[in-house]
DNA sequence: GTCATAATCTTGAATGAGTCAAGAAAACGG
DNA sequence: CCGTTTTCTTGACTCATTCAAGATTATGAC
C-alpha cells in the first residue's frame, strides 16, 4: 500500500508543491477508487479536518493535469477520480446502481487506439466504458 | 432527408404521442448532430419559439428512453445529443475545441464488446471515446 | 535559520445546467 | 365531441462546480 512519502514523492515528480491537502488527496483518491468528489473531501476531512472544498477541488484539477490521477465521469453521473494511471484500463458501469469497475484492456497496451476512420484527427486515447449490471443487480431477489 | 413525418412516424412506432416541441426536437437533434441542450432548444424555438426549455429537456429525455435518440457526455462537457442511434458508433473528441466526430467502429457491428475481465457484470454496450486534436487543432497556425 | 516570492488555501459568494412542482393545454381512444 | 391521461408552461429551486480577494504556506537563495 502506498504511504505518505509515497505521494510525496508523486508530487515532487511531477514539479509540484507538496502541500497536506495535496498529500491527503491522493491518498484518499488511492483509497477510493472511483469516488465522487463529496466522498473525496469527506476522507480528505478524516485526517485534516479542516480543509477547504476549493483546495480539494484545485488539488484535483492540479493532479489531474499532471496525469497523478485521472478524472472520469460516466453520462449523468458526478465527476470521479481513480490514482491508476498509466495502464490504458477501461470502466465497466452498472445502468442500474452505477456502481463502477476496472476492465484491463483486452488487446494489448494501448488497445482499440485506431478508429477505422479517424477523421483527420490525431487521437492519443481512447476511453471505454462497457454499459451493463452489476452482479447483484443482474440477479434480481425479491425479498 | 429526414421530414416532419419521418418524425411522426418514428414517435408512433415508439408509442410515444406525437407532439409540436417532440417532432421539433427530434427534426433540431437530427439536424445538428453532437448539439448540446442550448443549441438544441434555440434550434427548437427557430420552428416554433414559444417552446419552453422544460419542454425540450422532458422531449429529451423521452426520446432518449425511446432510443430515438443518444445521450454522449465526454469529461467536462455538457450533455450532447445525436439523432444516429443503433448502429454502434463511437466518437473523437478534440481536446483543444471540443469538436465531436463520428467515428465507425473498427470490428464489426458490435465490437469491443467483450472486455478481457468483465467482473461478473453483464455488458451490453461498448461506449468508446477517441481522444485527441481535431485536424484544424492539430494544425497550430500562428496568425 | 531567515527572507522574499510565488503558489496555494480559506472564506464566502456566484454561476448555471438541470430538476421539481402545480396548473393549463393538447393528444388520443372511444 | 368528450373524458382521461400525457405533455407543456411557468417559475422557483438545487447543488456541483467555479470565481475572487485576502491570508497562509512551500520553496529556494542567502
Amino acid at each position: 500500500m502506498a504511504t505518505t512519502s509515497d505521494f510525496e514523492r508523486m508530487l515532487r515528480s511531477a514539479a509540484l508543491r507538496v502541500t497536506r491537502p495535496r498529500v491527503a488527496v491522493l491518498g484518499a483518491v488511492d483509497a477510493h477508487p472511483h469516488a465522487d468528489t463529496d466522498t473525496i473531501i469527506a476522507a480528505v476531512r478524516r485526517h485534516l479536518p479542516k480543509v477547504s472544498h476549493q483546495a480539494v477541488y484545485d488539488s484535483l484539477h492540479t493532479l489531474t493535469e499532471a496525469g497523478l490521477v485521472r478524472r472520469i465521469q460516466p453520462n449523468g453521473s458526478l465527476a470521479r477520480y481513480e490514482a491508476r494511471v498509466g495502464d490504458n484500463h477501461h470502466h465497466v458501469v452498472c445502468r442500474s446502481c452505477g456502481a463502477i469497475a476496472d476492465a484491463d484492456c483486452a488487446v494489448g497496451a494501448a488497445p482499440c487506439l485506431t478508429a477505422s476512420d479517424d477523421r483527420g484527427y490525431s487521437i492519443d486515447e481512447a476511453e471505454v466504458i462497457y454499459w451493463g449490471l452489476c452482479p447483484d443487480c443482474s440477479t434480481p431477489r425479491d425479498s
